[in-house]
This record gives C-alpha cells, structure tokens and sequence, in this order.
DNA sequence: ATTAGGCTATCACGTAAGGGGAGAGTCAAG
DNA sequence: CTTGACTCTCCCCTTACGTGATAGCCTAAT
C-alpha cells in the first residue's frame, strides 16, 4: 500500500500543505490513516479525489459545493453544473461592462489631455508647437490626434469662441436655476440648448441612441472633473451633481 | 447648508449604512460634521464624493485604490486604469476558460447519459423506446440526439460488439501494466490502440489539434466517472490516474 | 548519546468588503 | 413618560487560504 505524507501529495497535485490541512479541516478530503505522531497520510484514493477537485476549483466552484458534488450521492451534477454556468455568464457580463466602462473613461481622459494640448498649441512660434504636437502624437497614437485637429481645424478661430461664449452662458444660467428641480422646463430648455452646443463640436456623427449615450456619459465626466466642480474658483460640486442629473435626465427623456 | 443623515445618504446613494460606517472607519468617506451626540452627518460635498468612490467601485477597483485616485494629487489616474484594464482582460480570460471548460464537461456529461438511454433502447418493445427516446429528446434537445443516434446507425451490430471487445482486451493489457511508467512504450502502444478504437467510434470529423484535445478530456473524465475507476466490481482510482496520465502523454506526443 | 536540520502538528491572526447582531444611547411624537 | 425609529461602537462571520509561532517528531551525522 502506498501512501503520502502531506509534503508529498502537495508537490503531486501541486497545491501547498496549508491547503491540505484546511481541507481536512472542513471535512472535503481527509488522510486515510494517521501515524502515531498524528501526522496525515494518503492513499491513492486520497490523491484521486485532490485531483477531482481541484478539476471542479478550476471551475470556480466553492469547497463547499464540490464536497456536495462529491459526497451527496443524491446531488444533480448537470444541474449544478448548468447552474453554475450562469452564474458564470452573468460573471462575464460583469467584466465585459466594465471593460467597456473602463474603455470609455480613458478615451475620454485622454481627449481632455488632448484638448490641454490644443490650448497649448494657440499662440506660440511654430517650432514649439510642432515639438508639442509629436509629443502629443506618441503619448496618443497618431489616428486621435490627426482626427481631433480635423476637427478643429473645419472650426474657426471665430466660431469656436462663439462656442466657448455660449457655453459660459448657458452655464451661468443653469447655476442661477441650480436650486430648482433638475426636471423642470427651463432648467432643461438650457440643457437643450448646451446639448445643442456640444453636439456643434463633436459633429454630427454617429447614431442618436450613440450621441444620447455620449452625452450621460459626458454628465457622469463632470462629476469627476474638477473644471466643472468648482465654479469661480470656489469649490461648488452640488452645481456638477444638479447638472449630471440634468443632463442624463434630458438625454433619457428627449434623445433616446 | 444641507445635509444628511447616514440613512438619507445611504437610501439616496443606494449603499448599506454598514458601508458608510465602513468607508468612515477607513478614511474614504468621513462626514463633515458629527452632532453631540456622534451622529455622522454628510454634506453635498461628501454626496458627491460617494457618487467618485461608486464610480470607481463598478470599475472593479479596490477602496485602497479609489482612495488614492481621489485623495493622492500625484496619482496617474490614466495608468492606474490602463493597469487595471490589464487585470481586467485577464479576469475575462479566465472566465472565458472557465465556461468552455464547463461546456465541455456538461456535454460530455450529457453523451455519457445518451449512451445509457442508447442502451436502453435494446431489446425493448417499439413503444417503450419510442417513449424513451422522447424522454431523451426533451432533456438533451433534437440535435445532439439524431447526430449521436446517425452516427451509431452508422455501425453495424457486431461491429459495435467487436469495438467493444477489443476496448476490453486493451483495458486488461493496460491493466497489467499499470504499475509501469505511463511513458513506457508498450503502455502507449496499448493507448495508441485504444485511441484508434476510440476515433473509430468518434468519425474522423475535427481537425486532429480537436481530436488530440478531446481525447485529453476523455482522459480527465475518465478520473469523474465511476465506471472507469472501479475494475471487476472494486475501487480502483490507481487505474483511471494512471490512464488519464497516459492518455494525456499520449496526445501531447503524438496528436499535436 | 546528542544534536542539527527537516518535517509535521495545532493555534491563531490577517486578507476585502462588508453582513448581521448585541447592547446602549438619542431623538421626536403621542 | 413611554414608544418606536434611529444611531452609536464593538464584535464575530464570511472565502480560501498565507504566514507565522510554538512545539513535537524523525533521521542522519557527529
């Protein structure tokens, strides 16, 4: 008869001893014998059943759940297993939301970056801007810039002031409503007009379901953006909280 | 000057008051003022901050991190996403493993139940194997049925009894070797037999980097089902380790 | 026989993000 | 003045182990 210590079945099956002792502890996969010294040994049936379950583990099932799979001679295998495999799939949902989220945040960082960079580009000798811009090329890959400068560049000089002016007032508008209800007409009037705004910059691209998505999603930003949390140079971070649900309020009822 | 109870901030940010207990104990969200008697209270600015710290938490980042993102000025939010972007992709991959793995497993789960059905159909009256193959139907859906029931079609009576026959003759060859090492040329001679009877049953469908995987599963299953570790009506997990073992040399050396 | 080194045993604390409860104090309404 | 809702601080529980601490066991070399 062969058997194990606990040294030898870990470096077998590749786990550590603390994980057999614990094992043995909640009753999921005890020695065959003891010595008299109440060390643990194993047999081969010991070592059979470590490797079902460290198959189920690599499933992602709980210790708890394999010893039902293992012990319960009444247990439903494929129904655990079809049960499980949606707790998987919703799991991977999960993930996949959050990359996309994820995804999301950082384009829409790196544009912020970007637009610093633009600003910087305004008023300075050629050569200087030009040094800028590669660097602005290798920190973002060179698709992004060349679009966004496109972009821009369709704008005049003008135009875009005009923008920014608008923005400022329809801003300032907005704060002197900021005690009222975020879902009232005229609160959503200037919203309408900023979406307005906002939509002249980004152009016209894209499906109305995409831009009513980018535009929460633009509500969401101010609330972790500090240009738009303080206000006059004091802190005002309701003014960011009342325009975030103005704003998704306003997408979700007039643009979707 | 607004402000909130733990209850009012927690029913409107939609978290227990345990966590805001929770992020106070630990220096994320502490309240503005406390009343005599110790009573937390929150303002719009500590509103807003929870709104950041539920922000990053559906991200999947951990509270010691939210923490330094919101709290560190030197902390390079964009690589600390990219980073965790990273772990992300990589979470998914298992995910992703895990349920192919799980598919596999439930559909061979699922055959070795058919073939017990298949067995059933023999020798009985036309009705009750009409009623059985429903049965079968309903529970594994049409197509697994008719592909499985075509492909034994396909075999003649007394090949299906040859085939089996000789997988028994192969099963008591590899018995007898079975305390020899598994890379022993004649144990994978045996398995090499056993692998072309196995194909024989299997069609030649899938390319040989799928039959090479499928018979490395075959291998593992063989370590799950009961009918392979008990020989001649007694336990013998030693047997299946070692076949699985060998099947698995097997095919990383010769099918890959 | 002793001792050094390696193996083992049990106990117990720590992890992340809270859940749940005990016991005690606080507040507004009837 | 009491009732009920709310709050406070402790404290233990959860998963699947990692990481010691302390003590006992076993064997080979001195």
């Amino acid at each position: 008869m062969v058997s194990y210590s606990v040294k030898e079945l870990s470096e077998i099956a590749g786990v550590s001893v603390r994980t057999l002792h614990l094992y043995d502890e909640i009753g999921l996969l005890k020695p065959s014998t003891r010595t008299e010294a109440r060390y643990r040994l194993y047999g081969e049936n010991e070592l059979l059943r470590l490797q079902q379950i460290l198959f189920y583990k690599e499933l992602g099932i709980s210790l708890e759940e394999i010893r039902s799979i293992l012990d319960d001679p009444e247990f439903d295998l494929l129904q655990a297993l079809e049960s499980h495999k949606v707790a998987l799939s919703q799991r991977k949902e999960r993930v996949n939301t959050m990359l996309t989220t994820i995804d999301k945040t950082i384009s829409q960082l790196k544009e912020k970056k970007m637009l610093k960079h633009e600003e910087l580009y305004e008023g300075l000798p050629k050569e200087e801007a030009e040094a800028l811009r590669k660097e602005a090329i290798e920190e973002y890959g060179m698709e992004q810039i060349t679009r966004s400068e496109n972009h821009l560049r369709k704008m005049s000089k003008t135009q875009l002031n005009k923008l920014k002016e608008e923005q400022k007032e329809i801003a300032n508008a907005l704060l002197s409503l900021m005690n009222s209800d975020y879902t009232r007409a005229e609160v959503q009037h200037q919203i309408a007009l900023h979406y307005g705004n906002i939509r002249n910059f980004w152009g016209t691209a894209g499906s109305s379901d995409k831009q009513a998505n980018a535009y929460k999603c633009l509500g969401e930003l101010y609330i972790n953006d500090a240009r738009f949390t303080t206000q006059n140079g004091h802190a005002n971070p309701a003014f960011a909280l009342f325009l975030s649900k103005a704003m998704t309020h306003f997408a979700e009822n007039n643009l979707e």
